[in-house]
DNA sequence: TTTTTGTATTATGTATTCAAAATAGGCAGA
DNA sequence: TCTGCCTATTTTGAATACATAATACAAAAA
């Protein structure tokens, strides 16, 4: 089973793996803001040369999850509240894009998808299973851009919510916020259900906006206890 | 003049050079869009080895620029038309969103360069000097984006308008859009000047509608003079 | 004790080498 | 002639080696 499609599947560029594989070692916090790229130790740990690791750290810089100092390496980006808050912005800006084009693109599949995984977040959320409710979040949100049809919008949301993801690694959302997130995504379900645009996008820029002030929070909350 | 902090500049990363060396090349037509990148050929024509040209390949490729085939190296990317059109609605999303941030944040001293520009496009035009037209409308647009104040979405604009530049080269204005995306500017600038955003919003997103049609335009008439 | 300077070490930047895959061309057989 | 296979060449992928810049540290001088 699968032996066909193994044989069939070219073996990915060793770079694009280390891509992936520094990618979530940032975004889940396993290497913090201002931790220093040593390219011997990672070569070491991901038993590969210098090559394909020093190209994989160029194309996370573009990413900007990791900051090149000339001579002197690469250092994982800093979580500045400034970029955070510009970052949640233009995501906000996509979804609303992503909500109107999803309202008369998408499938019918697509939003049983998106029911289905909705159901799902639902279940996490009474069973108080925080990082499956954020994985299931997460996943119907990308969903709805998804279901926009615009891969360039695809693209783009998936690269700015890398820097966000990192972020919502270390929030502990209230009770409170929570439950309300949760009545928001009721809300945002009906209107994608009934393909009402103007309506989706409010609701995505107010549970946006919500979001933004909970993100920020966690990030003072953060920088507190740091000091 | 200069000495001190010529001493003090850091030359830049030679695979930097090369990744703006190579995104110029193909933003301006020389290097076209299903081309391969031969990695002897350009290292000898830029004179560098291989490892930071390779470096900057990937970084094209994350850019969007040029595609990356496993075993058989680098193609710029082809400028299809449905990805064009998804990259215009990705960024008119974005302008109208800059939009309201300038006419929110903009100082008086970036209106005034704005201003400046609006001026020495409307010379360009006069003299039909298409070029020079071209390279001012888009400062423009730059500019009101950087007015926004938000680093992100200048960043992600910028990314996308590589790949919208490409097909502006092959773009030949009719007098009759041409004139009219004057007098949109006009409006555009009045609409900043008095800061009035949900003016500057609608402006702008007709603005881009009516350049999608002229950019798709222009790619259908090279792909039929190609076919 | 503090500062400075020279040296050793380490890490990064770049070039080169080695390996593997793809392409091109030729040859045999139908 | 055409087809299929095999080899030779080219090209990319990855690893290693070399060059250069940054850092750490120690010794000497103020």
């Amino acid at each position: 089973m699968g032996t066909i499609e193994n044989l069939r599947l070219k073996r990915r560029p060793l770079h694009e793996e280390v891509v992936d594989q520094l990618r979530d070692r940032i975004v889940q916090g396993d290497l913090t803001p201002g931790a220093r790229l040593n390219e011997r130790v990672l070569c070491e740990q991901l038993g590969i040369s210098r090559t394909p690791l020093r190209e994989a750290i160029k194309v996370l810089a573009t990413e900007g999850l990791v900051e090149l100092l000339p001579n002197r390496g690469a250092i994982v980006t800093a979580l500045k509240a400034e970029t955070m808050a510009d970052t949640l912005a233009v995501m906000g800006s996509l979804e609303s894009l992503a909500g109107e084009l999803a309202c008369a693109n998408a499938s019918e599949g697509d939003l049983a998808e998106i029911r289905a995984l909705h159901f799902e977040m639902l279940a996490h959320h009474a069973r108080r299973a925080l990082a499956e409710y954020f994985r299931c979040n997460q996943l119907i949100h990308l969903r709805i851009i998804e279901a926009s049809g615009n891969a360039v919008l695809i693209n783009t949301y998936r690269q700015l919510n890398a820097n966000v993801r990192r972020a919502r690694y270390m929030a502990n959302l209230s009770q409170e916020r929570w439950d309300s997130a949760v009545r928001e995504h009721e809300e945002i379900l009906a209107a994608l259900t009934s393909r009402d645009a103007p309506r989706l996008k409010r609701l995505l820029a107010e549970h946006l906006a919500h979001k933004v002030a909970s993100v920020l929070a966690a990030l003072e909350e953060n920088a507190a206890a740091a000091a």
